[in-house]
DNA sequence: TCGTATGTTGACCAATTGGTCAACATTTAA
DNA sequence: TTAAATGTTGACCAATTGGTCAACATACGA
């Protein structure tokens, strides 16, 4: 990571960015078999094979987009803070991840695919990166329950919880879509209240 | 749906249904794109034009799996009983999805993976007969909330909450293997601490 | 028993697709 | 300006894969 100082040109830079950007909406679409390297290519607005000139293989354009997504999309978990006040903690977090959700939905998806079908580019992130950085946290979480302020539950399912319902709104937006009624704006007021409120009143000891 | 009495022999039934469940495993582990029929084939321990024999089309298969699947996957939301106790529905609906979750962990997969990718082929199905059912039993909930039993929210989040939170021990194994310190049970039984708690203490009004 | 309906498969085909390569175009530093 | 480095592409190749088919095998009713 950012050891190698290798200068890229203007153009390097440039392209490299928008099949980057392009692979994420392909790879999330239509998951890893299904995207074909032609159609990030024509997503790009380049040939195919210049798209190979810049990742040699498609599995190189994959790890780079998860990688690029990796960070974004986990980050909000480290700003979870130990000395503020749970509640306000807790919302803050629900309502970053959703948010998240709703305007890097692709991200989303892309990250449920790969997990989906058994990680098998990101597992090794998952049990060491990921596994550190859930530890701390559910380390936080679980100094709040022995101060008395949460319910007594294992912290690390308090994580998948909110992980779940907000993702939810991401990667399983047709359903969503065929079951809501109303606009997308008043779909994730109402998901914003009802997580809120659900999940916070049901944190209280 | 089971108009046509068609008499199908014995050796019809029992391949017929020998596919339809290693086309499961391999649709969920692989995806549509990444399942090959060939792989579907070995798995049924027959050979590739065998099975296209009884599903003329790889597509007919997954349909097949697709139909044969939904009907377990959403039975225990039908069984959520207006007469009853909100607080011990809720609490029945919940376990009984984390238990499906557990023991259909591939069909769950495939749904997922399904609605992942714009749910082309169910999309008819989630606007009709699930949207039926679920606007029903979102007026059960309404009457609940009416009835001052449940806190106020758009009962469809409700719904969505238990949904995502459950399926996510199926859909997320790996990255909850990754994350949980713990054996299979303790997993499970800690899943529905949590869940159960949360969710039935957040809803009280 | 025997003939027909049903079941089974290897061989094959056409389409798709990841990846290569030689030829050509553009940028850039001297 | 110019030559080397960098960028770009169509044409092509080999592997994979959905689906067909003719030939062969088995089951089963008369």
């Amino acid at each position: 990571m950012g050891i190698a100082p290798k200068k890229r040109t203007r153009i390097q830079a440039e392209n490299e960015s928008r099949i980057v950007a392009s692979a994420l909406d392909i790879f999330a679409q239509y998951g890893y078999r299904g995207a074909t390297v032609d159609k990030i290519a024509d997503a790009a607005g380049m040939s195919k094979a210049n798209v190979l000139y810049y990742f040699g293989r498609k599995e190189e354009i994959y790890t780079a987009v998860l990688e690029h997504t990796l960070t974004v999309w986990l980050d909000p978990l480290k700003s979870l803070d130990a000395n503020g006040d749970p509640q306000q903690e807790l919302a803050k977090y629900i309502r970053a991840k959703l948010t998240l959700s709703r305007c890097e939905s692709e991200a989303s998806r892309l990250f449920a695919n790969e997990i989906l079908h058994g990680a098998p580019m990101i597992k090794s992130y998952l049990e060491n990166e990921l596994k550190v950085l859930v530890d701390e946290k559910c380390g936080v979480i679980e100094q709040w329950i022995r101060d008395g302020k949460l319910v007594a539950i294992k912290p690390v399912h308090l994580v998948f919880l909110i992980w779940s319902s907000t993702q939810h709104y991401a990667d399983f937006a047709p359903q969503i879509r065929a079951l809501h009624d109303g606009d997308e704006d008043s779909l994730y007021q109402e998901a914003e209240d009802c997580l809120v409120t659900v999940i916070l009143n049901g944190l209280k000891p």
